[in-house]
DNA sequence: CGCAAAGTTCAATAAATATTGAACAAAGTG
DNA sequence: CACTTTGTTCAATATTTATTGAACTTTGCG
């Protein structure tokens, strides 16, 4: 039995469009896309997000499985990556098994989840190859080091600048 | 004659391993690949940005090619995003017909550049398909239609207060 | 318990992206 | 102008990354 969704026995309704979106889903889907993929995310993750971002209710995995075409493999992936940035929380509905998911729809939350999870391991890698290099420096010859001490100096500047900005950024990003 | 390095018929300096990078070019190197990864660029222009960074004077192509053993194809299409996005600066010499190149060295004008270049012709697009979205919308039953115009202004007001950010963060960025 | 529905994992595969290198164009130089 | 150096372009290829789906675990229910 390919690809039905039956549910206690009957075919269960399912919001407009059997696998098919609405134009303004595909349009806002698609929008969500060109976001994921501008943060480097895979285009499922946006397709996840955005299908809940256009949907009036919380939705089921196999829901969103059916409604994108999505693999089962995909959806619990790109599921669990949205749940662990704040992206969607889930919600329980009496008498289902299943879990339901609602996006967050506040871009300070939005924001700050990505950069938890995204960004903030990234930097942290980063700050650890800087340790790493300042060990090499000693073994250079004085002028070019002179240099390299100047440039990393530099490197440093931009991490404590950068650091500055985030909190006074998403307090301007959320309400 | 494989990647030779001579220049009016005498081997030129190259100021420090012939294709092989010190341990600390090696780390800075690396530590902007990882940057480059996290902004979603490709490798190769993270390497070309880290010499240039680690680099105490301008360097040419054909220096760039050889100290990262890459193709010439990589290095003129990674020079080319790194100088429409002013991230790079190119520097004339006397008696030499080749450019060289230095690094921009403030974040400010870093930044500034990667979202001209990246995130701004991206969130025009978004923008474009928010218009379209609108269209459609007038084609949906009335519940629906709230539900959908209502995040269709959650979007808007996104995109305002993401506007509102960037000076100020850019300022906060740079001398 | 035995069964079915819900969800996860991960090796295999497909799709997207970057890199290469050879052919080409442009610009000096003698 | 003929020749060399410098740099670009782009189809072919390699590499990376995302997606699939089948096997598995977990959970709830009668």
């Amino acid at each position: 039995m390919p690809h039905s969704i039956l549910k206690n026995g009957r075919r269960v309704r399912d919001g407009g469009g059997s696998g098919k979106l609405t134009p303004v889903e595909l349009a806002l889907v698609e929008f969500f896309v060109s976001i994921a993929d501008l943060a480097g995310l895979p285009k499922s993750v946006g397709e996840i997000y955005g299908l809940l971002f256009s949907s009036a209710n919380p939705l089921a995995m196999d829901e969103i499985i059916h409604r994108l075409s999505l693999s089962k493999g995909s959806a619990s992936q790109g599921l669990r990556f949205l749940r662990s940035s704040q992206a969607v929380r889930t919600v329980y509905r009496a008498g289902d098994r299943r879990d339901f998911y609602e996006p967050e729809l506040g871009l300070r939350n939005l924001a700050a989840g990505l950069l938890k999870e995204k960004v903030a391991p990234r930097l942290a890698e980063g700050a650890q190859k800087l340790v790493q290099l300042e060990e090499a420096l000693s073994k250079e010859s004085p002028s070019l080091r002179k240099v390299h001490e100047n440039r990393i100096q530099r490197i440093r500047s931009w991490q404590r600048n950068g650091q500055k900005i985030i909190p006074f950024a998403l307090k301007f990003l959320g309400g």
